[in-house]
Formats: structure tokens, C-alpha cells, sequence
DNA sequence: CACTAAGTGTTTTTT
DNA sequence: ACACTTAGTG
């Protein structure tokens, strides 16, 4: 039977496995084995005679729920763990939604906005609404009704406000275009479950032991939706649902995107009477590293109190180095690095250099360029952010429903096809007045009779080149994928990108993309062969929820020293880390002085001081090029508040005149005539 | 309608 | 510094 030891579990993780009924916390510090405990708390619920249907363990990622998946899988019979529910809250409701979503009045095959296409829809209704005077930009607009549904409200009716008479028209469009953004997908499913108590009852009895991962990462809607998972609408009083949330309070580092900390600092309030159980042991970190960590995040008012601690002792002390400049503190670092792999034996890939914002890694890049050490960079633009990515998705939307305004009006003119700006708007406009799709307006004889000759033969050539495709696509017997690709054949889209190109490479790399998403709707289209999903549908909905592709194209992406926002790197472990950037201003960033959340700030450090295994070396710098211009800059206030004991300060100067220790400089030399005899002829 | 020049605003990121 | 948007010209 199950092969999975509690005995390999410290007595704080054994008691969490064993804690089956009823709420609980478990308050999982950094490295702590959160992970670990989650899947054997899932295996000992089998082992326990719960069947693995029974069981939903919700995390915020793909990337979490897939790992979940794997470790579980190599824990119990991979059959059983297949049966287990681990998903994402996004995936979860679409699944609930999927379901039930016509009881509100949405169809069945709805589809999902990312958020190009919401900015796209709010752009358009934002010209539509606002009066010549009113200006409102798509951004602000967006991250307005983004807040207000994630606190649950929903559309304002009668407002009179520009961004709420927008919030309530972007609602309404969605609607008739039968599709719901990220946020609806959450706000969706709480209202479905909360206005039909069968359909909640159908849930609750489905999945009788919940588990949420990261769980001072969730918002009100995610709390509201676990909630309502957890408890049968009927339940008499006093009834205790099985909830298992795991979580730290000190690593909450998202409140800006609505992540509320009260749901965990709270929990016996909406889960009364839990089980509490902390996790202190860390099996990460030297105590150098822990204690200066414990010493940082003590300084928060706000927490559940936590000290991790550590069973092998001493460790390195955390070096703190006053630096010149931000290239100085990146030539150190890369030179570093580059000693302690000659002469340390460790591996690019142990290193890991944090920094609060994305900008920060150019300099650093640019350094280890220089003295040719590979690296990769976490973030930043992503695949699917591409331009040409973009373009594809909306082709191949077109094709799939020519409805579609968004997709529509997105490749509408690309490339340029003799369909302006103006044409465009005025086709946007009437398809409102008429509460039609844009594709319908551009075929309807009234809005043509209206049109030049020029515009009229633009407009009926790329609807008929659309429409030939589409209906090629709908035969029954179609070789879909070769329809999608004469279809961006015809359209001159390759070549118009090649054209816009600065550079060859540039030209080489972009349609490379293209090509890459054209294979992988080849190989979606062979897996899912003789599935209810239609292909091209299928396909879409797989590029939405995405970010599978994306982890598994990422975590084969090249070896080398990592380079990664504080923010990305939670969860994640390096056996030597530089964190760059320890100044006033930067980390705690200005910003978070105006809005209060400098608490935040001080949990950002902590989280990643806490990614160290072995060495941590802190930098700041007293002079930083910023959007810019130099600006002198001071020691981060946080520093002040680390433990001195585990502690050394240097500053360049002191290290330049350090004296190079001779086995190093052996081990150099030795490296250097290696190199020097495998040098080819 | 397409292209170029001036102007703007600069955290963090997932689904 | 730089990427991205907006205004103005051919």
C-alpha cells in the first residue's frame, strides 16, 4: 500500500499530516517543508480510506500544481494520485463555470479574455463612452474593475462616473460577447455557487477534504470561494469543514495586487476553532542566514511570531558591502562569482542574484556578459507577450469565431491591409449602435453603400479571405493546421514582420515564434484527437491557461547564474545569494512610503534572504543610475535592523586590498593551465 | 493612411 | 535611458 514514511516527518509535520478533520492552519515558514507536508498530508488522507476523488488542494500556479502533482505521484499509486483535484483557483472555477455557467445567463462555450484582449475591449468602450472632455486611460480603467471585483462588487447600475459607466458597459459587452475575463472566472463561481445552493451542494459533496496552498497570497473571492467549497449550504451550526490552509504570513508580498494577509492573520475568524500547528524548523539555511532573516521580519507589527531555526549550526556570516556604484556592484559580483566557480568548485547554477525591480538587471547582465558567465533571466517579457505571439492567437481566433471583435479588430490592419483607424472606429461604433460583431458591420450592405471604393474593396477582400478560411476550417474532415497556416500565408503576415524588423536576427527570431505556435497546435491537434474539445478551440483555451508551456519551456531554458526579482523568487532556493540594491528608496521602493506598505517592503527582504542555503551577501550602493541620471542613494533602513551578530560589513576597498589566499590562487592558476592545454591547434 | 518627431512616465506579477 | 504613446506631416 502506500509507501509514503510519516517517520521521515519532524513531530510539528507529522502532527500536520495527521490533522485530517476539521480546520486547519498551518503556519509554514521559509524552507520549512511546506510542499512536502501538503502532498504526504494528501497521501495519508488515502491511505486513511478518503477517496482521492474526494480531495482538493488548490494553489495559485500552474507551475505549483503541477509539482504537487509530480511529487504525489511518486509518492502513492500514480492511478490514485491522478484522482486528486490539484489546481489552480483560476482552473478550479473554470471547471465549476464550465458546468453550470448558463444558470447565469452566460453560454457554455464561453470564452476567456487574457489581458490584451480586456484592454483591447476597454479601450474601445472607453472612446465610446467618454465625452470629448472625459479622458480615461485603459490601464487605470482596468486596474479599477479589476479591484472592485476582486472585493466582490459587481457592476454599478445608474453610474454616473466615467470609470463606473465604463465598469458597467465593459461588463455588459463581455457578456453578450459570451465571454468573461481572469477576475469573472473567480466572481463568476462565487456567485454561481452563492445564488444556487444545488449547484454548491453538487461541490461540496464532490470534494470533502479541501487544502489551500500559499495562503496569504489569497483575496476575498478566494477566500469567499473556499468558504463556500467547504460547507454544504444547509449545514447545521457548529458543523467543522475540513480545511487545511498553509501558509506565512511573513512572506505575504502581493497585498498590491489584492492579496489580503487578515485572511491568514484572521483565519480563526472565518474558520472558527482551527487546529494551529506552526512549522519553525528550517531545513534550508545556514543560522547565520535564518537569524538574520528572524532579526529583519520581527520589526513587523502584524504577524503571527515565528523563528525559524535550524539544526546544523554556524554557518557564514552574511556579508553586507557598501559599493560606489551600481556597475561596480555588478563588476564585483560577476568577478565573484566567477572566483568562486575556479576556486570553490561551485556551479553557475548555484548562484542566484535578487533585485527589487526588473530594470536593475541590465547592469548586471552587462557584467556578466563581459566575463562570459552564463545566466538567465527569470521575468521580464514573456513568451506569449510577444507581438507576434499576440497576432497569431488573434488569427486563429478569427478563424475559430470571426465574432470575436476583439481578435478581430486586433489583426484587422495587420498587416496594413488599407483598414485605417478611422474605418475602424466607425465600423466599432455602428456594430454597438446595432449590438452586432464587428465582422457582421463590415458585411452589412447599409455600412458598406457608406464607404469609399477603396475602403470597399479592403474591407470585402479581407472578409472574404476570412471567410474562405473559416469555412475551410469548420469541414468536417479539415486538416486544421494546414487551413491556419495558408491562412497566415495568405495574409503576407511573415513577410510584413521580416519587413518591420531592424535587423535580420531580430526578423529570424520573431517568426521563429510564429512557427513555434504552429507546432504546437500540431501537437495539440494529434493529442487531442478523437476529444470532445474541438481542436482549435481546445487549443485556444490551452494557450489561455498557459503557463504549463510556459514552466516547462522555462525550466529547460539555459544553465547559468539566475537573475530574478525579489517578488519571482519566492519559493524558490539557491545554495548562494546576492541580493543587490539594499537602499533607501529602492528597497523599501519610495512608492511603498506614500502607500503604507512598507511592511511589505520588509517581508519582500525577508523572503529573500530566506532563498539562501549556504552564503547571502547583501549589497547597496551609494550612488545608482536611476531613469537616467545618477542619484545618490543611502543604506536601506532595513539593514540597521538585522542582527549585528551574524553580520559583516566591507566596503569596496577593503576587499580590493584583501589579500588573495594562496590556495586560491593556486586553484586559479591550476584552472588557467587546464584551459590552456585544451586549447585546439 | 503611413511614417517620423516630440512627449511622457516610469515596482513588484499571476491567472 | 528607454520604451511607449501622441501629435503632426507627406
Amino acid at each position: 500500500m502506500a509507501s509514503f514514511r510519516l517517520f521521515d516527518l519532524n513531530p510539528e509535520q507529522e502532527q500536520a499530516v495527521r490533522t485530517t478533520e476539521g480546520p486547519l492552519l498551518i503556519l509554514a515558514g521559509a524552507g520549512t517543508g511546506k510542499t512536502r507536508v501538503i502532498t504526504a498530508r494528501v497521501a495519508y488522507l488515502i491511505a486513511q480510506g478518503v477517496g482521492p476523488d474526494e480531495i482538493l488542494a488548490v494553489t495559485f500556479t500552474n507551475k505549483a500544481a503541477n509539482e504537487m502533482r509530480e511529487r504525489l505521484a511518486s509518492m502513492i499509486d500514480p492511478d490514485q494520485a491522478r484522482r486528486v483535484t490539484m489546481s489552480t483557483f483560476h482552473a478550479l472555477c473554470m471547471r465549476i463555470l464550465r458546468q453550470d455557467i448558463e444558470r447565469l445567463g452566460y453560454k457554455k462555450n464561453f470564452a476567456i479574455y487574457d489581458e490584451g484582449d480586456t484592454t483591447g475591449l476597454l479601450k474601445k468602450i472607453i472612446t465610446r463612452t467618454a465625452a470629448k472632455d472625459e479622458k480615461l486611460d485603459p490601464g487605470v480603467a482596468k486596474a479599477f474593475i479589476s479591484k472592485a471585483k476582486n472585493n466582490g462588487w459587481s457592476a454599478p447600475e445608474g453610474e454616473e462616473s466615467l470609470v463606473g459607466a465604463v465598469f458597467a458597459r465593459y461588463q455588459a459587452e463581455l457578456k453578450t460577447l459570451n465571454a468573461v475575463d481572469f477576475d469573472d472566472l473567480l466572481l463568476l463561481a462565487v456567485k454561481l455557487l452563492n445564488e444556487h445552493p444545488d449547484v454548491r451542494t453538487r461541490w461540496t459533496r464532490r470534494y470533502r477534504y479541501l487544502m489551500v496552498d500559499e495562503f496569504q497570497d489569497t483575496n476575498r473571492l478566494q477566500l469567499e470561494l473556499v468558504s463556500l467549497l467547504a460547507r454544504e449550504p444547509d449545514a447545521p451550526a457548529g458543523t467543522k469543514p475540513n480545511v487545511a490552509v498553509v501558509g506565512d504570513d511573513d512572506q505575504s508580498i502581493y497585498g498590491w495586487r489584492g492579496a489580503e494577509v487578515s485572511n491568514i492573520l484572521e483565519f480563526e475568524a472565518h474558520f472558527p476553532d482551527p487546529a494551529v500547528i506552526k512549522l519553525e524548523q528550517n531545513y534550508r539555511s545556514t543560522t547565520a542566514i535564518l537569524s538574520t532573516a528572524n532579526s529583519l521580519i520581527r520589526n513587523n507589527p502584524r504577524r503571527r511570531p515565528k523563528k525559524l531555526w535550524s539544526a546544523t549550526e554556524g554557518g557564514n556570516k552574511v556579508r553586507i558591502l557598501q559599493m560606489p556604484d551600481d556597475r561596480q556592484e555588478a563588476e564585483f559580483i560577476a568577478q565573484e562569482i566567477d572566483q568562486r566557480v575556479a576556486n570553490e568548485g561551485a556551479k553557475h547554477e548555484d548562484f542566484a542574484i535578487l533585485y527589487r525591480m526588473n530594470a536593475q538587471s541590465r547592469s548586471i547582465e552587462q557584467q556578466l556578459r563581459e566575463l562570459r558567465i552564463p545566466y538567465r533571466v527569470v521575468g521580464g517579457k514573456s513568451f506569449f507577450d510577444a507581438r507576434e505571439v499576440k497576432d497569431f492567437l488573434a488569427y486563429a481566433s478569427c478563424l475559430l469565431d470571426p465574432g470575436d471583435d476583439v481578435s478581430l479588430l486586433r489583426i484587422i490592419n495587420t498587416p496594413a491591409r488599407g483598414i485605417g483607424a478611422t474605418l475602424v472606429e466607425r465600423a466599432t461604433e455602428a456594430s454597438i449602435r446595432k449590438g452586432c460583431s464587428v465582422h457582421a458591420m463590415l458585411q452589412d450592405p447599409e455600412f458598406l453603400e457608406e464607404l469609399g471604393p477603396r475602403a470597399r474593396q479592403s474591407v470585402d477582400a479581407f472578409v472574404g479571405l476570412l471567410d474562405r478560411h473559416e469555412t475551410r476550417m469548420c469541414e468536417p474532415l479539415a486538416d486544421q493546421a494546414a487551413v491556419l497556416r495558408e491562412f497566415i500565408e495568405e495574409t503576407g503576415y511573415l513577410a510584413d514582420l521580416a519587413r518591420t524588423c531592424k535587423t535580420p536576427e531580430e526578423a529570424v527570431k520573431r517568426e521563429g515564434k510564429v512557427r513555434e505556435m504552429m507546432r504546437w497546435f500540431e501537437e495539440n491537434l494529434a493529442r487531442e484527437k478523437g476529444g470532445e474539445k474541438g481542436g482549435l478551440r481546445g487549443f485556444l483555451d490551452d494557450m489561455l491557461l498557459r503557463q504549463e508551456k510556459e514552466a516547462e519551456e522555462g525550466e529547460e531554458q539555459q544553465r547559468g547564474v539566475t537573475l530574478i526579482t525579489l517578488h519571482a523568487a519566492k519559493g524558490l532556493e539557491y545554495p548562494h545569494v546576492y541580493l543587490v540594491g539594499l537602499e533607501e528608496g529602492l528597497l523599501p521602493h519610495d512608492r511603498s512610503k506614500l502607500e503604507g506598505t512598507v511592511d511589505e517592503e520588509r517581508r519582500l527582504l525577508y523572503v529573500g534572504i530566506t532563498r539562501a542555503r549556504k552564503t547571502l551577501c547583501l549589497s547597496w550602493c551609494r550612488n545608482r543610475v536611476k531613469y537616467g541620471g545618477a542619484s545618490p542613494s543611502m543604506m536601506s533602513s532595513f539593514v540597521k535592523e538585522l542582527d549585528p551578530a551574524w553580520i559583516e560589513h566591507r566596503n569596496v576597498d577593503e576587499i580590493l586590498n584583501a589579500p588573495v589566499a594562496q590556495e586560491a590562487a593556486k586553484a586559479r592558476f591550476d584552472r588557467l593551465l587546464a584551459f590552456l592545454d585544451n586549447i585546439p591547434e
